[in-house]
DNA sequence: ATGAAAGCGCTAACAA
DNA sequence: TTGTTAGCGCTTTCAT
């Protein structure tokens, strides 16, 4: 900038008035500004002026689990659109499930002064963000509740999804009915268990542990948990790899025993066979998040809100 | 800073020493501090110190089409990772394919004072980059070459990949075949068309333009153009919304016309009947860039690398 | 309408 | 080993 006023024989205020469109600067004077900062390749320092100025960096935070994951990949779709409507730039970091990683990455973001964070919680305490938080940054969780912390958070109704899903199994007259999940670990895995059970038991039928499978990690997995597990008229698959692998061991076997699967995915419409997913708005999900976000940064003082998603019921799969 | 020193009894610099892990500090000291710092709730202020010591910032920028679709964000995954193992944070910005937004957001980032780019690029003018570029902005053009500016550029080998798959196609005696394309404006799409024309020239084919649909944006596009081209034996879509929408319309009249697209996609083992993709290594791509750039950053000053990956027939499908 | 001086929070260079 | 001083590039405050 002193270079620039220099050579457009200025001070170094009024290139600084210049670049950030003061009007109280003389058309000519700023057309020699214009032309120096031209000539020089000026481009202003972002870190300088946010430093200074103490103000806003415009720039958010959104820490996920795995951006290459389609879910997340949306979600960072979404909040990227909303961002950039608000002219601000998004750090988006992965933390592959790990609490380790996620309080790194979340330090390291707060290290960068962001204006808001969008957090989908890998790990149960998040109070290390407290003095943050309460030095008024905003911070949304997304997807799973934060721990340690009071702040907004958009959830999935989870428990709502699965009891649909399986009240809707029950009245088609199937008993023996098994599910397959990842971890209990993991918050969404618990609630759409906990909804599968509520409707088991609200239909009296004894709880038996032998139907429900834990650990099932990927198609494969679930693909070998159907084979073992043949005796059953309906499978509730609590995430969309499950319900992929467990689809194609039912197609290879040509059972026609029911599916249903939480999560909508790419192209099930074209499976080769019918089965019913729990299915909700991703991007809706995210659009409630980023907006919480940036009216909280815009200075909305409320009291913080928790905002639930409905899910809904859909054939998919061809015949 | 300031606050933490006074309240350890220690000068400002000793402070510093102590959050950037200097060991001359000795250990009694050092403890103060921390204790301090944790009872200040102090967070150092990245920007100040990038600003100061005029090093990097521990930042890099990726500028991509869209994150939501597939293959960004696979793109994205990989570059997540790479800058993590480099304790880097990454900006994700999506120029949905206006050069305009592009220009406007490599500028910003770069006010930011990333430590270098790698951009899909939307445009074909990237010289105002140049000035950045010359003063030691690294930069890597992915999936497609960006344009005045020589810099590092990765690339698939769209070309020989659609001449190989309709080299297939004619062995296999096809002889009407019909390509479905997005637009000539993407340089992935014209490369693609030139390696299928080429293919059908060196068989002796006349050149047949009411065989070449052009403007083909989504898979329902795709359907009505196979639902109108029914007097085709083989039909090449240049990327995987086109092959999905065209498959979809195949399996719909039964017809056994031979499918061949380009890209593979998630699940595409499932579709209901055989085709042929044109499949590549995204993670591979964007390994390769995201290594180049951080052996730019680490001080690699020799000539600009164009490398090529290549691609590879897949049959897909069940049945 | 324009400019001079101070200082944002930190680190480099030097001194003690 | 620890502290002092200057200054990164910019914006603020206050003067002109």
């Amino acid at each position: 900038m002193v270079d620039v006023a220099k050579r457009a024989g200025v001070s170094l205020k009024t290139v600084s008035r210049v670049v950030n469109g003061s009007p109280q600067v003389q058309p000519e004077l700023a057309a020699r500004v214009q032309e120096a900062i031209a000539e020089l390749g000026f481009r202003r320092n972002h870190l300088a002026s946010a430093l200074r100025s103490g103000q806003q960096t415009a720039t958010v935070g959104l820490l996920i689990e795995e951006i290459a994951n389609p879910f997340y990949a949306t979600i960072a779709g979404v909040v990227a659109e909303t961002a950039r409507a608000h002219d601000t730039l998004l750090f988006t970091a992965s933390s592959e499930e790990d609490p380790v990683r996620e309080e790194l990455l979340l330090r390291d973001l707060c290290a960068r002064r962001v204006d808001g964070l969008i957090v989908v919680p890998a790990g149960y305490d998040h109070g290390f963000l407290r003095s943050e938080a309460e030095r008024g940054l905003p911070v949304v969780f997304l997807d799973r509740p934060g721990g340690g912390l009071v702040a907004d958070t958009v959830l999935l109704d989870n428990r709502g999804g699965t009891r649909a899903g399986v009240e809707r199994l029950l009245a088609g007259g199937h008993r023996r009915i098994a599910v397959l999940l990842d971890s209990v670990g993991v918050y969404t895995m618990r609630e759409r268990l906990a909804g599968a059970q509520e409707a088991l038991a609200a239909a009296g039928l004894p709880y038996d542990p032998a139907l429900v499978r834990e650990g099932v990690k990927d198609p494969d997995s679930a693909a070998a948990v159907v084979a073992e597990l043949s005796d059953v008229d309906a499978y509730v698959c609590l995430n969309n790899r499950i319900t992929v692998g467990a689809l194609q061991e039912l197609v290879r076997r040509g059972s026609d025993a029911e599916l249903l699967g939480f999560d909508d995915f790419e192209l099930s419409y074209l499976m080769p066979r019918r089965f019913t997913v729990i299915a909700y708005d991703t991007r809706e999900l995210a659009r409630r998040a980023a907006e919480l976000l940036f009216a909280r940064i815009a200075g909305d003082k409320t009291w913080p809100r928790t905002e639930v998603l409905p899910t809904h019921l859909i054939e998919r799969g061809l015949r």
